[in-house]
This record gives structure tokens, sequence and C-alpha cells, in this order.
DNA sequence: CCTGTAAATGTTATAATGTTTCAAATTTTG
DNA sequence: CAAAATTTGAAACATTATAACATTTACAGG
């Protein structure tokens, strides 16, 4: 689980983190929610990545940092960043991920490319629909829901071998 | 992770289970694939519960039967068993279940209850075309779907708190 | 029937991921 | 300020999964 990803699309990936944390800010503000230091730092930590980041690698940043921190900080910050809506769990890579559309109502869908490692997060109101339906069909109350596809980007598609 | 578990719809599960097992000879033949006793035995002991069962819930039950596995062991047959579509991991729950599609070429879809801990495998071509739809319009090339949908099934739903 | 080769299994150790528990510090609230 | 609740620290432990290498078994060709 390699931090410091290149992202996926070419941009200023300071401006992106800091703009994600500022929007975390105002949605923790707004839920009367204690965006504390350590969770920010997991927070930003996480989005200075652009491929999913273990937990563990989490943990080596802070140690990194001098924070000597142990496994369940860091598990306490990503339970918390979770139930606010600012980051996934990929459950197939046991790693997380900021999340692109953090304040929205929303069933993330992830395209996780095999080659590069980059993650992208879709709503894709089409498939949350059948999904939705595919559930009710068999009287099936769906509360949250898993999807995760694996594949070749775009780019590793065209010409693989590169980060 | 509990094994024998309650089947979500009452039947004969010794028969299912054989069932089972015999399909699974089958399609181990047709493959020249080798479905070896220790294969077997853990695909049936997947069977007998229709729960999903951990790796080291099937080590149980091996070292019960007198088998002295090792982890390897367990994670070799399962693998085996996976790659001929026989059974599926449930990423979300690190956890098997036998495929009650063997041997159809399908994507599965698991509804996992969360209060008594049954899976239901569907096949949905809608959901399937429309996560492919989603995945191609971005230039994504899927090769693997995992999709989990935690929530509450009809019985749990209307009753709580049975097995 | 031997025998060389590949596949499968055994065995030990260890890595990677995640949780429990209880104590201490900090923040919030009355 | 003081009590209560939340957050963090710290140590130990539980669970899940893999690496590495030795041994056994199945099987095709001589």
């Amino acid at each position: 689980m390699s931090a410091r990803a290149i992202p996926y699309r070419p941009h200023n990936h300071d401006a992106c983190v800091n703009q994600a944390l500022t929007d975390a800010r105002a949605i923790c503000q707004r839920q009367n929610a204690r965006l504390t230091p350590i969770r920010e730092r997991v927070l930003e930590l996480i989005w200075q990545s652009h491929k999913p980041l273990g937990a563990y690698d989490v943990l080596a940043e802070l140690s990194s940092d001098g924070h000597n921190a142990a496994p369940p900080t860091v598990y306490r910050a990503l339970d918390f960043l979770q139930q606010h809506g600012l980051v996934h769990r990929i459950a197939s890579l046991n790693a997380f991920i900021g999340c692109t559309h953090a304040g929205e109502s929303h069933t993330g869908m992830f395209l996780i490319c095999r080659a590069c490692g980059n993650v992208l997060e879709l709503t894709a109101p089409a498939v949350s629909k059948a999904v939705s339906k595919a559930a009710s069909d068999e009287g099936f109350r769906a509360e949250n829901t898993t999807l995760e596809i694996a594949g070749l980007c775009p780019r590793c598609h065209a010409e693989p071998g590169h980060d």
C-alpha cells in the first residue's frame, strides 16, 4: 500500500487536499462533530494519497510525524471520518480513501485499477436504483451497499506499466 | 462466525449439501480440475453453513475432524474453490459462502442480513448491466465486481431477534 | 513397473489487519 | 468551578492471511 500516489487526473494536489479539509471542517461544524487535530490529520493523510491507504499506512505516516500513535488511534479516527461521510473504506482492499462527494447523500461505487491502484468514486443513480430494486424485490431492507469494481482504468488499459 | 446455521428457507439441508457436492464434482471433471479430499471437505463444510464461514472456522472444523491442518491448507483450498466458481468470498465479512449458481457464468450479488447473518446470493441482470455501463462510461474495463448489500432480510425485518 | 515431473499438501514462522480494555486527559455543560 | 461526557493514550491481544521451504502424492512416458 503505497502513499503519495500520482493522482488519476493531473491537478493541483495541495489545493485539492486543502479544499477537502475546508469542506470537512464545514461539514463537521454543521453536524456538531469535532474534527480534532488527529482526525483532521488522518483525513489529510488519506487525501494526500489518491490511492487507498491502509490503516497501518496512516499509522506509519503519523509515526514519521513524530506522533507516537497506536492502532486504535487510527481506527477511531477512521471510524469517525467514515461516520461523517468523509472517507470510505474499500472492503476489497482493506483500505481507505477520501470521499469525493462528502456532504452529499450518496452510495459510493468504486472503480479500482489493478494496475496503477488508483480509485475513482462514482455516483451512478442507475446502478443505485437497480440495486435497490433487486433488494426490495427480495423483501430485503438494504442499509449499506459495498460496490467495488476491479479492472483496468483507461490509462492502464491503453498503456500498461506506468504508475 | 458461527457454523451450522439455520438455513434461510427451510429445506432438506443434507440433500442440499449433497447436491452441491455432486455438482462440484461434475464441474471439476469438466474443467480437468482435481477436487481432492481436502478441497471437497472444505466445500462441504462451507455448504453445511448457509451463513458465511471464516477461513479459521473451516480450520476449526477440520481440526475437530482430527485433520490437523494449518492455515495455508484452508486458504489454498478456498482459493481453488473460488477459482472454479464453487465458493464466493464476502469481502465485507472476510468469509466464504457456497456459490448457488456454480457452473453458470454470473456476477454474484449478496444480500447480507445483519440480524441473522444469512446471506442470499442473487443474479440480477439489470444490476450487472447498470454496473457494466457505469464502468464503461468511464472507459474502465471491469473485470471483477464486489457487490454486497447489508441490511435486514424479510424475516428479521418482520420479527427481530430470531436466529 | 519404474521414474521424472508437476501438482498438492505439510509445517513453521511471520506478516497484516483489527479489537478489547482500562487509564488519563481534554472538552463540554450545568 | 465541578461533574459528566467525549476523546486520546497505551498495552495487550485477537483475527485474518501469506511466505518460504520441505515432503508427499498423482500421473505421464519410457
